[in-house]
DNA sequence: TTGTATGCGTTATCAC
DNA sequence: GTGATAACGCATACAA
């Protein structure tokens, strides 16, 4: 059986103002009327309707996703489908999304774009923090406007992070360092390779790299080292680095960027080298089941925004709570459980 | 700038029920008035705000679940979780979801429960279609009382399953030959191993076996043995099996029961025997994280009902499509990674 | 063929 | 303090 105010208000006796300003304790109710309906309230399971509710209220919400443009790194494509679903989706309920690319090499473009976004005042932002100091700023301004904000891909070290959608990073690194431990022989040497990472979002993969680090710590009789390197220099430096490592058997790239390195060792057909990398991009998809990538790692970037707004959608239409922190699970991708992770 | 029926009328110089008719196809509208509407209609994007809609119909929805009791077996306990927070969920907008638990070692119990079920006449029914040719009685009497039908954890063979939730068992069984092949050595045994498994539900884990299979028979060079048993012969013939099969070096488990075998193993102090099972049953993540079981395929049983309801909630509430099949991703759960995908 | 009135459950407003 | 009443957007029954 479901209760409405109405019927609260028939077995109380009394209307349903009465109730209605019980339930939501907004004062000038008798303490006759407040017992009365109260007493009902205790014998019954009241929920209230969640879609009357939102109706009655019906304004219109605007959301704005702040994220890199894909074009620029076909890491963020799948978001970008991600928001396409929920624009869909969500735009029968009254929501209005809006996407606004960044690019990703360059602050000030992730400047003026917040700032255009700061001026059309939408209810809230979900936003991809790339840049530490200029993210701390912007939300600040967001927040001066009352304008909630959420975050997605990566956390904001330091601060107490709230409404994040993503990983753990940390944990990322101990996964890929894990898996690679499986496929290479003891005493080998592995390199970590960041690929175009400069000081302003290093924090992204650094993280990950502690975490691989810190495996390998507990274990020893590993020789593990870094090489960080503009994209570009691949083909000419590469090779110099495999030489000087002779016991490099194991690569880990910390990015979406695998596919670059992949490519490399399948051009100079180098065998005994095993590879790990992150995310379902479609260079990578095509290494890692010709088997020159052995394991991904999936982030997931698409869930990860597609959450991120339902979070608002939900917080907005129905008072649902926005979680301070809903880190994804961490998916292992062989060539074997690919194709169960991109059907659909 | 959302529209709504009221504007679209003014625009058009009509009615509101006019323009009804003519969004409905319902007739009755002059050709003059329909070209006017129609006018309106192509030159803006209308969408009903869906939570009107429901309003409107303001019917109590009565979902029936139909699964195995996690007391006799506790691979299906996270399906009740997923059932409970359900509950919550889907309470607040009128639709009443209901469990019923069967035995699943007890054919009749399963025709019982569907018989009460029947009887409740409910608006739809998700059910664990354990028992071949007794699902297909029941699911054709449900049809006749117009109950709609899902299906999740296995899929009837043979039939054209419409309305599954799941996972494909034969590429489930795949994927846990290829992680099987990543940490033994080539030329060894490989057993598969059905516990409890009789007729009855055979081609559930049936599937998986083929899977494991065919992924070996694509390389050779491997043994592969399947052995059929009961839980409670375990301690007195495992022993036995694994000196008759004295390259043994790998045991895949069909099914969540995998602790059983991992137990036998440490208690034996067996060290050279890799193992391979499912889901995240307290004990076999206790496995998992002492090194005992290598890896466990996570197929998602709370994720799966919880999926399950949302469909037929989304179907009811808001006129959406129930999707024929929904496969889920099949992860591959290590020490590492386990903990990501407990949390929440 | 058309338009209007009513109600779904909740909430806000306004007389009393 | 209290209880009517209107409104959110949609759908429908009914009157014109």
């Amino acid at each position: 059986m479901k209760y409405t105010i109405k019927n609260i208000a028939e077995l109380a006796g009394v209307s349903k103002g009465t109730v209605d300003r019980v339930l939501h304790e907004r004062g000038k109710v008798s303490a006759k009327a407040l017992e009365k309906v109260n007493a009902v309230l205790n014998e019954i399971d009241y929920k209230p309707n969640l879609l009357a509710r939102s109706l009655k209220k019906t304004r219109n919400y605007h959301i704005c996703v702040v994220l890199p443009d894909f074009n620029k790194d076909p890491y963020w494509s799948p978001c970008n489908e991600g928001i396409e679903e929920a624009i869909e989706e969500f735009a029968s309920f009254g929501v209005f999304i809006e996407p606004f690319f960044f690019n990703p090499n360059d602050i000030k473009s992730f400047i003026k774009v917040n700032k255009k976004v700061l001026e059309l005042l939408p209810n809230a932002v979900l936003l991809a923090p790339l840049f530490y100091k200029e993210t701390i700023e912007i939300i600040n301004k967001y927040a001066l406007s009352n304008i909630i904000v959420s975050k997605f891909n990566n956390q904001l070290e330091i601060n107490n992070t709230q409404n994040f959608v993503g990983q753990d990073l940390y944990k990322s690194g101990r996964i890929a360092a894990s898996l690679m431990k499986e496929i290479i022989s003891k005493n080998a040497t592995i390199a970590i390779i960041n690929i175009d990472e400069d000081s302003n979002n290093a924090i992204y993969v650094q993280e990950k790299e502690k975490g691989f680090r810190s495996f390998f710590n507990e274990i020893e009789s590993y020789n593990i080292v870094t090489w960080n390197c503009k994209q570009q220099d691949i083909d000419a430096k590469l090779l110099d680095f495999i030489n000087e490592n002779i016991a490099l058997s194991g690569i880990f790239v910390t990015t979406s960027k695998v596919y670059t390195i992949a490519e490399f060792i399948k051009n100079k057909k180098i065998e005994h080298i095993k590879v790990i990398g992150y995310d379902l991009l479609d260079e990578n998809m095509l290494y890692l089941k010709n088997g020159i990538i052995n394991f991904l790692i999936h982030q997931n970037p698409k869930k990860q925004v597609y959450l991120g707004l339902t979070y608002l959608v939900d917080y907005f239409l129905f008072d649902k709570e926005i979680p301070a922190k809903s880190l994804l699970p961490i998916d292992i991708i062989t060539a074997e459980n690919l194709e169960t992770y991109t059907e659909n």
